[in-house]
DNA sequence: ATTATTTGTAAGTAATCACTATCAAAAATA
DNA sequence: TATTTTTGATAGTGATTACTTACAAATAAT
């Protein structure tokens, strides 16, 4: 009974996994199941674990676009929840699956390169700040420790709301974090 | 030629190697290696993998020993920097072993218990937070969203340095980092 | 209707995992 | 010195891993 598989939905069910079960955590098996295919199947088509991982982030990458968020149009406010809300729906959403990535495939040498993908975002979101600062609106610092105060409370978050399911934590209000990082909280 | 095994210093061998690996990725081998010890000693002394890592886990808590950190004073930038400092010595210090508590461990029935060593902290880190704004001398938010303004970069930032080793990204200022937190990055 | 393509099922591979049993050697204790 | 305790080396357990082979069945293309 061959179904035709659509390799989107094949990759979604592969980054859900190992957003739950860690890279090394998450098998072969357990991807194929939550795709709704067979384990033959996906070496078939995809040859082996690492490379199936490293086409579903590419995927997910293309079709997240973030190139297209992170752009300059000298509404700092506008262009920085513009970032929030292309991470928040795409990265943040898939519960925990970047950071993940950063803490266990940088030790998987045939993966390293897809490490590349959120980086180059991060970078871009530098450039874009870093833009900000030059032209005196926003305060000099090192462009990556800006990002790292921008997108970090999102990392956080989405963190403890998959480690602590319910309500406990509420999802972050993007528009009040903007007004956080440009006025700070000071009365 | 048997020699005297500090649990100390096991303890300390097993979080780098779960750091560095994940929890399911890191073998007991591994860890055994790591520690300049037996497999064999390992599972005698402390009976299986699971056991393992959650004495390590209390242990480090023990002796981390936030409570002391997380102090008010009514200066509210100074119980700022001290809580950071403590957080960068004792815990993004250990590589990006936190993150990976979160994104895995919860998965594992037996040792989400050592969740709450984290949990605790950044619920007393939100107590804090709270008063002051309580004192009018913050603005009005969920305080475990200010925890995470606080924070999360911290976090980030020891990810970032864990995944791209070298001198790309410079360690955070944490007075800086305050600064930002309270007065905002506007000029 | 025939053929080629795509998928599933079943079985099995070698490697690795957490973990155990056995025995000898080194140190601490007495 | 004699004895007990602690550790290491070796070998092995069954389970699970990523991955393969072989064959049948369902669809699409012709």
């Amino acid at each position: 009974m061959p179904k035709i598989i659509e390799d989107q939905d094949v990759f979604e069910a592969v980054l859900q996994t190992i957003a739950e079960r860690g890279y090394a955590g998450a098998t072969t098996k357990q991807m194929a199941e939550a795709a709704g295919v067979s384990e033959v199947t996906l070496f078939r088509k995809y040859e082996s674990k690492p490379q199936l991982v490293r086409l579903a982030i590419s995927a997910i990458a293309e079709r997240a676009d973030f190139s297209s968020a992170v752009r300059y149009t000298g509404d700092l406010r506008a262009d920085l929840l513009r970032v929030l809300h292309a991470y928040q729906g795409s990265v943040a959403r898939r519960g925990i699956f970047f950071v993940v990535l950063f803490s266990e495939l940088s030790r998987h040498p045939e993966l390293t390169d897809a490490l590349d993908v959120p980086l180059q975002l991060y970078a871009a979101v530098g450039d874009l700040l870093d833009r900000y600062q030059e032209e005196g609106v926003l305060h000099e610092e090192h462009p990556l420790h800006a990002v790292a105060a921008l997108l970090g409370p999102l990392i956080y978050t989405s963190m403890l709301h998959s480690a602590v399911p319910g309500e406990s934590v509420p999802p972050l209000d993007l528009e009040r974090h903007v007004t956080g990082f440009l006025e700070g909280r000071l009365v």
